[in-house]
DNA sequence: GTGTTTAGAGGACGGTTGACATCTAATTAG
DNA sequence: CTAATTAGATGTCAACCGTCCTCTAAACAC
């Protein structure tokens, strides 16, 4: 049955934002179209008056993960000042919190593997995202405008080869794998 | 038809070998049992006379593949000595002939976002195959036996989180990230 | 109020998957 | 040399996938 615009609309973002937290828990190739249209309450049919395809959905969700990730560094270093976002979301990012609940998580920890293997046209977007997101986090470096870059992106490679390995561990070796990762003060 | 026990044991090497490579390559979810015998020579009807299930397979070729670049490393430790094993692993970890081919890659780098969706038996598994790697790493570092250790981890995990942020990027990005991971002489 | 438009339901489609049952040809034990 | 064994070929099976078609009831424009 029609449904009125604002309705729409609703749905709509419900199935973004459904699809961006399903993509991340699951997987790109382990969300279906049914999965994603079921945890928005609705059935397969109405899927493609939404999005042109799977692929078109996985991307806008995709910068749709950035984007709240994004957000939440840009209040935090509001908030907090340079010094303190440094602190503060390396200790988030590695916290037990943040492992084992990837679906509201960063979209680089959770599908970096994924994207990895798809199409380069999936590649570029998410470098896109990727690309932000350093520059945000770089704000909170010292040194010039290009060591800010470096550290910013040292600093997420480590935080993020350590989440996907937490992840993929036993609990005993995730555990020890975060707490080396969380005693590293300073850089060379 | 029948083959003789030295065929079938040639066989059975290919079938792992070959997996070890594939999933690799494609990711544990978009790797068939089919591709697997086709890629071995052979159809997909005898694949369960060698082993039990796809599972089964899975946990055999990962095994197989720590393995392999255990050997590699201690190969490297044994011919250049520890000081030789850091600067030359990191260099070739970054290299782009690593982030290019992940058949014969780290299987870390490359499975670990599919692993952490994984079964915990499949954690476990992995787990293992992950302290190994890391214990042989930390041959390698300096300090005490618990710092050797956490040391070891901190710096494989950064090197994770590089390769797996430049496989899923656009190659500029990629090579950005790469350069400036392989900048970082020293460790706090 | 009437007629047009359309969001979503429901179902069908061809394709692929892991698994397995059956058959056959060749090895291997006696 | 014969007979039992078995690796691999062939084909089947249900479950799932992304996509698209049709239908209908509700929201619109007039």
């Amino acid at each position: 049955m029609r449904v009125s615009q604002q309705e729409m609309e609703k749905s709509h973002r419900r199935i973004l934002h459904g699809a961006a937290r399903l993509v991340r828990e699951r997987g790109i190739e382990n969300t279906s179209v049914n999965d994603v249209m079921g945890d928005a309450g609705m059935k397969n049919g109405g899927f493609y008056r939404h999005f042109e395809s799977k692929e078109a959905l996985i991307d806008a969700s995709l910068q749709a993960a950035f984007d709240q990730v994004i957000e939440y560094v840009e209040a935090h270093l509001n908030k907090h000042g340079p010094e303190g976002l440094l602190a503060g979301y390396r200790s988030y990012y590695l916290s037990p919190g943040h492992v084992e609940h990837p679906g509201t998580g960063c979209p680089v920890a959770a599908l970096a593997g994924d994207v990895g293997r798809g199409p380069d046209s999936l590649k570029a977007s998410f470098g896109a995202g990727l690309k932000r997101m350093v520059e945000t986090l770089s704000k909170a470096m010292p040194g010039s405008a290009r060591e800010k870059k470096e550290r910013a992106m040292r600093e997420f490679a480590s935080l993020v080869g350590a989440v996907v390995i937490a992840r993929a561990s036993d609990p005993e070796t995730a555990r020890a794998v975060l707490a080396a990762c969380r005693r590293v003060p300073k850089e060379g």
